[in-house]
DNA sequence: CAATGAAACGATAATGGATTTCATTGCTGT
DNA sequence: ACAGCAATGAAATCCATTATCGTTTCATTG
């Protein structure tokens, strides 16, 4: 795990996280995604791909991930779904019918209450009834 | 299941829902409840109550309830849990920390995005820092 | 009042996402 | 090379929810 100072690989050595092969190839399938995806779909990515990573390992590492605040979890469809996110501090709205996702960093509040996660139907699928 | 025109026997019958014993059992427990419950906890409830009621038919009544738009549903820490909502057309804001659900009437839209479910820190909550 | 059929019930089994266990492997520093 | 510790991953386990399927309830009909 020497040399090559990758994106990814400078992404965990900033946050704590001891870089191995392992790690990389789940950042890596992460940040194919600009959707939120599952631990079980990244691992059956890597499958495909030829990537022997024990889905153990994937699980444990986006647990580690979102720990770190690399990466930020939603629940879709009763499932953990995980995002690779900006490094601003924001806040979400997440569209229940496409799955998008948009970073907002205008602090929002509404009745003293603190908004962190906002479910929705974004504009798109509004226009869409 | 005749007579009596309680609260829980109109509410099913103005939603189209045969009342049954165990279904008035259910609307009872969820009543108690100002926060969020799920089916397992009503199931316990009614069971240390005496009461005799099957875990799948609390959830199928939960779940028709739901259907119905007479309860609403969350999700906390990876398990489904129900609330007895009024029936103004409302969102929600959900603390994450106490659980508090604040139905909030007025339309929010933010940058075109409808909200329906806000996931937050409530104002007590958030002093409490 | 007995017969009928549809709807509801509920014990049990099955499902599926997520976590725990534990033996093995691979770094890391001496 | 070696001891110590972290990381890995297959298998076992957990746990909420759903599916199955035989039984029960209940409104209707004759
Ligand atoms: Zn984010
Ligand atoms: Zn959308
Ligand atoms: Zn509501
Ligand atoms: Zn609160």
């Amino acid at each position: 795990m020497t040399g090559a100072p990758t994106r990814w690989g400078r992404m965990l050595e900033e946050a704590g996280i001891r870089t191995t092969s392992q790690r990389l190839l789940v950042l890596d399938g992460l940040g194919r995604h600009r959707l939120p995806v599952s631990a079980q779909q990244i691992h059956a990515e890597l499958h495909e791909q030829g990537e022997r990573v024990g889905l153990t390992t994937v699980y444990r590492t986006l647990t580690s991930l979102a720990a770190a605040g690399l990466v930020h979890t939603f629940t879709q469809a009763g499932e953990i779904v995980y995002r690779l996110c900006g490094p601003a501090k924001h806040h979400h709205l997440i569209c229940r019918s496409c799955g998008l996702v948009i970073e907002r960093v205008e602090e929002e509040a509404m009745a003293g209450f603190r908004a962190e996660e906002v479910y929705g139907t974004c504009a798109t699928c509004a226009g869409t009834s």
